[in-house]
Order: structure tokens, then sequence, then C-alpha cells
DNA sequence: TAAGTCACTTACCAAAAGGTGCCTACTTAC
DNA sequence: GTAAGTAGGCACCTTTTGGTAAGTGACTTA
């Protein structure tokens, strides 16, 4: 089934992925979560619980609501994010974690573990 | 003691930063590990310890050599990397992590887990 | 003498990615 | 009667990225 908003960003999602179809268990995975945005995305989402679109604009300040919601459309089709729509006026969109994208809990908490100690160490990304 | 959203100096600051400079330590660690071939070139360092630079090229196909030298620097000037050449003929060039590369270990380690009972459950990404 | 080795570097080009502004729908609030 | 609020879609344009191919140095091997 289709819908709607599918039309726009489902093939940019598979752009995406492309390159990835075909190739080991690791890369296959990193090839859904690490471009730019997504496990920041995914970070925020579990840190926060679900979230209305507007809210996660706020949440990630600098992301475009373009690539937000190309972000958005590729995590949902992978299964990691559920779409919710209240057909209310004006729309009420909410997106949260599936089961799927639950079982990435213990990364996420690694990852703002280490970020956050590096950070209290002064670690500092080297300026391009 | 959530970042970045939950308070005002903080979202000021993420304002103000230039693109490049992030200001969540979350955001700013994966500014470094999550460009393409990067998180997967530290998790094949992971796996196989320190290792030559045709070694990674035969380790990673598909990565040019212009992208996996990049990515080195990178990760070399991020301090997640050592780079020891021998002042041999040919010269041989040895990359492995650094102490604080090594600190990413249970999060590679998490990742290689999920990666691998996803694959067996034959969950794919999106394509077209 | 020529070719091969290793780890790159540089120049050039095509493709992909990302930003911006404008647009939609519909209702409620001013 | 007009503005605001929500969640985007779309077209256009610029920036960034990545691939390819060729070159480099200094020595060894055929």
């Amino acid at each position: 089934m289709t819908y709607p908003h599918e039309r726009f960003a489902v093939k940019a999602a598979c752009d995406l992925n492309e390159k990835n179809v075909s190739c080991c268990p690791v890369e296959r995975l990193l090839g859904v979560v690490s471009g730019q945005w997504t496990a920041y995305l995914l970070w925020v989402l579990h840190q926060n619980g679900p979230q209305r679109f507007g809210a996660l604009q706020k949440l990630i300040p600098g992301i475009s609501t373009k690539v937000l919601t190309e972000r958005l459309r590729m995590l949902e089709a992978s299964g990691l994010l559920l779409r919710e729509q209240a057909a209310t006026i004006p729309p009420q969109v909410t997106y949260s974690l599936t089961p799927r994208g639950l079982e990435l809990r213990a990364l996420m908490d690694g990852l703002g573990d280490v970020a956050r100690r590096w950070d209290a160490e002064g670690w500092r990304p080297p300026v391009r």
C-alpha cells in the first residue's frame, strides 16, 4: 500500500542505501544509520521519546525540512521508525521507534557515554 | 541534564556555532565517525587489529585510495588512529587504533552484534 | 633496462547531497 | 477576512563528495 506522503523521498531513501544491497551485515547496518543526521536523529528519539515533526526540527538545530523528511522516510522504510498521523487539522504526525529501533538502545547509550566522556576531557574533532 | 535543547544558553550556543563546530557532544562525535566508510573502517580495525594501507583496501572492497586516505588522515587528526611509517623501500605504513580509538570497543562490538542479529533475521535496508 | 612495489598526491570531472523559497490543505483564533 | 499553525512537496541552484587516471620516489627484481 502506498501512502500519499511516500511519493517524495522514498526514492531518496533508497538512494541512500543503493550501495549496501549486497555487503557484510555491519556495512549494511551502517549504510542505514551512518548518513548525516541519521544517527543523531535516532539518538534524539532514544533520549526524548516519540516526537512530532516540528519538535524534531527544534531538537536538531540546523537540519532542513528536506533532509529531516528524507531521513524520517528512510528510517521508516528501514523498519526503525513508526509514523503515525492523526487526522486532525492541522495534522499531527508523530514519529516513534519501532521495537527494532529500540534494539539500538544499548548502542545509543554507549554513544552518549563516550561522547560525554570525551567532551569532558576536552576532545575536539579536527578543524577541516 | 539533557542535551542540547533544554537550556537557552545551550541552544544559543548551538545557533552561534559555525556549522563544522557542533556544540552537542554526541553530534560532535558523530560528525567524526558517521561519514561514509568511516565507522566501517574503525570496525575493521577493531576486528583485525593494526593494518597496512594495502590491507585496508582489501578489507574494505569498493573504497577508493582517495577516500581511504582522507578517512585515515581525518581519524588520525582526531586522535583515534596512529600512523606509523617504516623508512623502508617501498615504504610500509601501518595504521592502528590509539587508546582513544580503543575506547570505541564496546560500541563496535555492539554494532557487530546488532548487525549480525538483524542479518540473521533477514532484515534488509529499503531497496527501490 | 624495464618493470614492479607501496603509499600515496594531484587534477579533473560527474554525481549526489543539501539549502532555499514558494506552495498546499484546513481550521481556529484574532 | 486574514493570519497562524502543521507537515510537508517541489523546483531550482550551489556545494560537496567521490571516482578515475595519471604521476611520484627510490629501490629491488627479472
